[in-house]
DNA sequence: GTAGAGAATGAGACTCGTTCTCAAGGGTGT
DNA sequence: ACACCCTTGAGAACGAGTCTCATTCTCTAC
């Protein structure tokens, strides 16, 4: 999947294509002749989830909480939103190597992890990231056109420490 | 899962426990007072195939390769010795972080990754890793006893990239 | 040699996360 | 008004991985 969206926002109705023509705005990408992609009720309500969330949900507690809001909405169209929305740029989605499922996050700004071994929370890292010095040097040693990285740290939260 | 076994190494015989006393010898971590876990035919098919793959096999792979070698074996076993295998240190256990299957790494020494977006593929990196400087710091604002790191590299391989 | 304990196996059912399919609903442009 | 297309919710389907269980085998003690 490498196609990107633009957002256009709209209303609250049940089902069918959730529009009411009450605002509009693009928040994804825009002027690259794609298709534009409209930020229904549900979309925003995922996002708006996904944006006050400040811990990583994972898309089963996102369908939660945005069944409160929500409470018809299925959980394919919580999927979809998850996938339309990260593709938007609008979150990112972070698989944090414990084969555990995927979370997500709506700091979308480049920011690695801290992820707990034991109870799974995962916090953002602000410092800067060293892995940028190396990303020139080994596009040029393996050719790789290089778009991006992750970066996991592992360990135990002071909560999970033995000690604490 | 923080336990970690011994390997004692068997003979080939067919189902059950599959030891045969011919020859032993420990792998996994020793004189810890654990259970000792055998290096039995499947477990060994299961590490050779690891350590003779020159990519990431994954667990689906590896399974097809051990049928190659020992066409009884069943999927749980070949599950059940990945993970034994990755708890004793012989082998790394890799999440791609593109939602796809967990691939296995026979190269147990620390190193990270390229990966492919479109093919998949995934590479080491045998730069040394610049990450290593931000641990201490980080474990000392963050609480966290940081035990390690994941560091993936995504972009395109040569063969995938647009001009190649 | 035999019995008992314990470990490992293979088959298959099962769980879980995620995607796919499809009919229905609703907005949009003409 | 109408046709078209997008989006939705429900549920089936899928794939990866785990669990259960009867069976088989080794090891140890007697």
């Amino acid at each position: 999947m490498t196609k990107r969206h633009k957002i256009i926002a709209d209303g609250w109705p049940g089902r069918g294509a959730s529009t009411n023509g009450i605002g509009r705005d693009n928040i994804g990408c825009d002027m690259d002749g794609q298709q534009a992609l409209r930020l229904t009720p549900q979309r925003r309500a995922v996002l708006e989830v996904l944006q006050t969330a400040h811990n990583h949900p994972t898309a089963a507690e996102v369908y939660d909480r945005v069944r409160e809001v929500a409470p018809g909405i299925g959980a394919a169209t919580v999927y979809r939103s998850l996938g339309l929305l990260v593709q938007a740029g609008q979150a990112l989605e972070l698989s944090l190597g414990n084969g555990t499922a995927a979370r997500y996050d709506g700091n979308t700004s480049r920011h690695d992890h801290l992820v707990c071994d034991r109870c799974g929370q995962a916090v953002d890292i602000d410092l800067p990231s060293p892995v940028e010095m190396m990303v020139d040097e080994l596009a040029h040693s393996t050719g790789f056109a290089i778009t991006g990285y992750d970066l996991q740290l592992r360990g135990l939260c002071p909560s999970c420490r033995p000690g604490g």
